[in-house]
DNA sequence: TGGGAACATGGTAGCGATACCAAAACGAGG
DNA sequence: CCTCGTTTTGGTATCGCTACCATGTTCCCA
């Protein structure tokens, strides 16, 4: 009367279990989990030889039995508007990197930005089971949809927006450095005219961006008075401003825009005009996006790491959702990531200074 | 000694499982698994209360469960080089959302085109415990990568392939039939002196397009011979064959790039040398990538539905893996969906013809 | 030095679903 | 009428993991 030979299922090999990874440490499968969750109560000692288990094996943990025994619907939710668009696809590669990390889904949900769509999305949302979402500009600036969303009992994590909301958590930049340094770097270039298009103003990194512009620009000291017109983060608003900017004698010598599209709007009307880039005009804009390196020449601007943000995002919602469920709470609110000027052929020194 | 009190392990309110449906149909679990499954061995009448329960109860399969008990190891990889870049967002957005619709996670894995870097990226989709790959362009095209997946047993899906691969399923639109109608279409307005910037020579898809180009030429019949230039899909390629194109007269009045980073840099180079676009000189592109809208004026493109593509890809993977468990193979190989035309400012009837 | 707290670990019982097998119901052919 | 094969249904054993509780340990303080 033999037991019959434990038969695998499907006839794949089966991959390595928690009690496989007891086994090899010599713990038992609790000790296992709690190491692989970083609960409290294991020895260091325990912990040490759990992990290197863990590594030897190669161990990752099975998602479904891992939601279904603790019945964490541990999905988290990405609530994407029309970002400045190619910002999404780095920011989906770095947020779902984040979420295979850790070993949750990430949904994924469209909203438009009026009271109506926003509730919609959110109700979808909540009813994916979704315990946490990761809000990337410029959705992160509704405070309609943060409301929704906390009423839902929602985590939140803005990202990138200029200044961190109250009521969530925040990754993003340093908006305001970012402009100062890249307006100090027009300036040792010898610039002295300069051209300003503002962000969209509903958006708080708009104005952090003008600030540092102006804090620059206030620094330095015996300036003409910039000019400075009203865009609203697209490529046609760019334009428009860029007409404006470019009608006046005498015309400024550097511009610089909040963000690429924009940036990229006053190349096509230098061009437009006949004026060279980078020789007759600089142009620098923001967000390093992808139009930055693709139009000719390419555009100096600020680099932010989107992925490397959106990554964090979810990192800081997982902890949260996570460390709320036990008590450890202590999460960080805010976190501030390092940016970049990345300088290609958009702007040179000024004629006059040639 | 009464049994203790039925405590749900969480606080939250237990949603309707298998066996709420089963007690309300007077059927047990298993019934209720077929039905839902659709399995056959079903009486009609059985499968009627049962689906009636189910929408009554608002059951829906709680997919954790279902993943472990099924020991599917449902994990799907998207693998991907650097696309035409903006490419990816669109297809990670269609990708994931299908994922999620399926209840699979998706594992995203970076990968150059090197034999080395493929073998690495290959190994580490195995370790993460993923049965199926989408494959976007360009890596579609490369067979060592076919090759790689294979020996691991994967299913793969290739995307946008302009021919589909023997050995792979694949979604794509007819790029031949796009590129002939955007012939047609420039014909049409009443252009003669044709300019073409072919794409990479690695990818199928670039054959299709100059086939189906070089086909609208040929069924038109009359017309100077068009001048061909060789591009690789990068903006700087499209820079040095634009120049190439407007260095000699007589001009042609109409360019077609074989995508749209190409047509921008056509269209960048044109304004360099004081040529207007629509008027002095017709650019068209393939992909409707982002940059195809923000720049000036608009690019009249092919549009390809990149986000359905990655989502068909996806279902693709899911009902083979699926269907290869149980008997029932029946897949289909090859799906093509439908492309569009995006008529936007960058093609005018000729100066000539006005 | 005993009692109680905090720490460290293991055992057991599911989570909700499906795979697999057994059993019942049914029809057809000998 | 009985046997055999097919259709229809139900029972049982997991899947891999974690919640919850029980059992030791340790160590601090009255």
């Amino acid at each position: 009367m033999n037991k019959p030979v434990r038969k695998s299922r499907s006839g794949a090999r089966r991959s390595v279990t928690i009690k496989d990874v007891a086994r090899y440490a010599g713990v038992s499968p609790m000790t296992v989990s709690r190491v692989v969750n970083g609960g409290q109560y294991v020895s260091d000692a325990t912990r040490q030889t759990v992990m290197q288990a863990v590594r030897q094996l190669g161990y990752s943990p099975n998602l479904a039995a891992r939601n279904l025994a603790s019945a964490r619907g541990e999905r988290m939710g990405l609530l994407y508007g029309n970002p400045s668009a190619s910002y999404l696809s780095e920011f989906l590669v770095g947020a779902l990197d984040a979420a295979t990390r850790h070993g949750v889904q990430l949904v994924l949900e469209k909203c438009e930005m009026t009271p109506a769509a926003s509730r919609r999305a959110v109700r979808r949302l909540v009813a994916g089971g979704v315990v946490g979402v990761v809000l990337p500009p410029p959705l992160c600036e509704s405070a309609v949809i943060r409301a929704e969303l906390q009423a839902a009992r929602m985590r939140i994590v803005a990202v990138a927006a200029g200044r961190p909301p109250a009521d969530a958590m925040c990754v993003s930049i340093d908006d305001f450095a970012a402009a100062r340094e890249m307006t100090q770097y027009l300036l040792a270039l010898g610039h002295t005219r300069l051209g300003f298009i503002k962000g969209h103003p509903n958006q708080t990194a708009s104005e952090e961006r003008w600030r540092g512009f102006a804090a620059a620009v206030e620094e330095h000291g015996q300036l003409p008075e910039p000019r400075v017109e009203q865009g609203f983060f697209t490529f046609r608003s760019g334009l428009d401003a860029a007409r404006k900017l470019l009608a006046v004698e005498p015309l400024p010598t550097a511009i610089f825009a909040s963000n690429d599209d924009m940036a990229a709007a006053v190349m096509a009307e230098a061009h437009r005009r006949g004026l060279e880039v980078p020789n007759d005009l600089a142009v620098v804009g923001f967000d390093d996006s992808l139009i930055a390196a693709n139009i000719w020449p390419g555009l100096t601007t600020i680099h932010q790491p989107i992925a490397q943000m959106a990554g964090e995002a979810v990192d800081m919602l997982v902890a949260a959702v996570r460390g709320g469920r036990r008590g450890a709470a202590a999460e960080p609110v805010h976190r501030q990531v390092a940016h970049e000027l990345i300088t290609r052929e958009s702007a040179a020194r000024p004629r006059s200074a040639a």
